[in-house]
DNA sequence: CTGAAAGCGCTTACAG
DNA sequence: CTGAAAGCGCTTACAG
């Protein structure tokens, strides 16, 4: 078996008492007995059990990452990057990440969040909570852990309400700097590909679409406006069919990048020239669409100030402060200095 | 503070053991005492505390991804991927996954890899480790782990030694496809931009490609060799670098993907056309060179089964079966049909 | 079927 | 400065 505090102190001479205080560096110990406790727990290869000190103290420094997926197993790159900063911020104010994915569904039946929260909260095993969904989440559902004051931060998505921290991009503000730079540029007829609207950053991205065009007494065009569904190829089927439109638009805003590297293909395929003939700025800042030629500018997500900032709040919560709110501003990047970069 | 099992039991008017048999759904108690204590349980929302039915089971349920990683925060995209495998194999098989990173140095010292080790394996939080090592891992780094029989799988590095276990890709073997690919299409000067040659793979990706030539009577030249950094500016420089050959390959193997779009976009700018008048193939396999002009083939690192089968051996050490060696083969993807892939 | 008791490995008042 | 004792919340033999 593993050696335990009590083989230490025994092998010492002293208390469990003793050899706990010396192991823990606590002082109020003789130098004599230090010496002893020590060189027994060197000698034994001791090393605490964690679980049994968390149990007492009520801490586990432990916070947990729950994740909400449509397609198991399909955390996308953005979380990836996402989940590096989390780790990293975490790791550096002295807390461990446990993870942890779900569904929509579980056993068959839709899955309760209010639910699965409140177990988390209580099974003890962690402190804080980091919420990452798919799909909206509501003040409901995480109402139980206000009440309860659990510590919690959700990460990409604004819940109102008393008691909740979020964190969340400025989509609307990002789409607003890439339209006023299309505008700049001098275009007026502006198309939107945009993302399935029962997404709520989809529907921001295409609130500022509207609104900057209208407060540049652009009139909005409705067959400029198609909805795609955030993958490549919808972003090539919705060029072909801005392609017919007479006359077809001089730019394109995409919801994300993919669409929009789908519409660069088929654009150039359709023999334009990007951006001679068409400019398209799209979404994220994937890492793709530094790459595509020409490469296409993006509204880039700062991922790794969100998983920083999320970690540093939800810890600040931890230790008692204060809940808050944060919307991260985002820029338009239009590559200019592309070969410093990368 | 929060309900135990104890209150479940007053309220019920039973025993803790009872209470405890109950919830554990064990047989052996009359259904009276099971629905009082069902019933009290509801009532006061009683969820169990983790940590000490951990502490007398001596099972957690979780095992820890542990990352060494050069520059700290740097959990490359392939990381991401890794993980989000890693994380849905492990959540089926019902058990968790915690993770840490840690940077080459701590305190200013070099990492003591293995009594970071020794305190993974004996605090009790952990069944089972899983390693990820961005620099070389050595026999007896992780031979007190074998010793003490700690389940652990090395993921991405071979390590021999009795009762490893280790999982790897075949970069040897998947080189050797690729450049048999650019053999078969009628190229006889191939060049290499190699990686580092510190880096383990990177050195069996050149051993490939030197054996790959030999064996179909290509003799290897020199100043057809250049070493990059994986950086995609360093494949940038070596393709500029080899135009200036007389003659110039008309192909290049790549030991990764960002150097082979440095070197796709050198070759556009020297007035190239890719693929007639140069054949370029990466490795790796990320996202990117799909969306390149043209699309590079490249040799796919098969990440998802990487993070799944070593959850699966670690698991299955942990549950006592034998320990195991694995090279996954990787193959040469060429883009055929990529407009029905994403 | 049920309850009193011991114990997992540790920490922390409390006397001395 | 030191040790005996209680206790964190639970599970599991052991009597009855």
């Amino acid at each position: 078996m593993s050696v335990t505090l009590k083989d230490v102190s025994k092998l010492a001479g002293v208390s469990l008492a003793t050899a706990s205080l010396v192991l823990n560096n606590q002082k109020g110990v003789s130098e004599k007995s230090r010496l002893k406790v020590l060189d027994a727990a060197q000698k034994l290869g001791y090393r605490p059990n964690i679980l049994a000190r968390s149990l007492i103290k009520g801490k586990t420094n432990t916070v947990l990452l729950c994740a909400f997926i449509k397609e198991q197993g399909k955390l996308s790159a953005f979380y990836g990057e996402l989940i590096n900063s989390l780790l990293t911020a975490v790791s550096y104010q002295e807390f461990y990440l446990q993870m942890v994915v779900k569904g929509e569904f579980y056993n068959g039946h839709p899955l309760d969040k209010r639910t699965a929260f409140l177990d988390i909260a209580h099974n003890r095993l962690f402190e804080g909570l980091i919420i990452l969904s798919h799909w909206p989440i509501s003040y409901s559902e995480v109402g139980d852990l206000v009440k309860e004051n659990f510590p919690f931060v959700i990460v990409n998505q604004k819940v109102d309400g008393e008691g909740v921290s979020y964190i969340d991009i400025d989509h609307y503000g990002g789409t607003k700097e890439a339209i006023n730079y299309l505008i700049k540029k001098g275009h007026r007829r502006i198309a939107h590909i945009r993302g399935p609207m029962d997404h709520l950053h989809a529907q921001e991205r295409y609130r500022a679409y509207v609104d900057t065009l209208l407060e540049n007494e652009i009139s909005l065009k409705k067959e400029y406006i198609i909805e795609g569904n955030f993958r490549r190829l919808s972003g090539r089927t919705a060029m072909e069919r801005l392609l017919e439109k007479k006359p077809y638009p001089t730019a394109i805003y995409a919801a994300n990048d993919k669409m929009a590297i789908g519409a660069l293909q088929a654009a150039k395929e359709n023999g334009l020239n990007v951006p001679q003939d068409l400019d398209i700025v799209g979404f994220d800042g994937i890492e793709a669409v530094k790459y595509t030629d020409p490469p296409l500018p993006t509204v880039e997500q700062p991922l790794e100030e969100l998983g920083k900032l999320a970690a540093t709040m939800l810890i600040e919560n931890i230790k008692g402060g204060d809940r808050r709110k944060v919307i991260l501003p985002c820029r338009l990047d239009t590559w200019d200095n592309l070969n410093q970069k990368t």
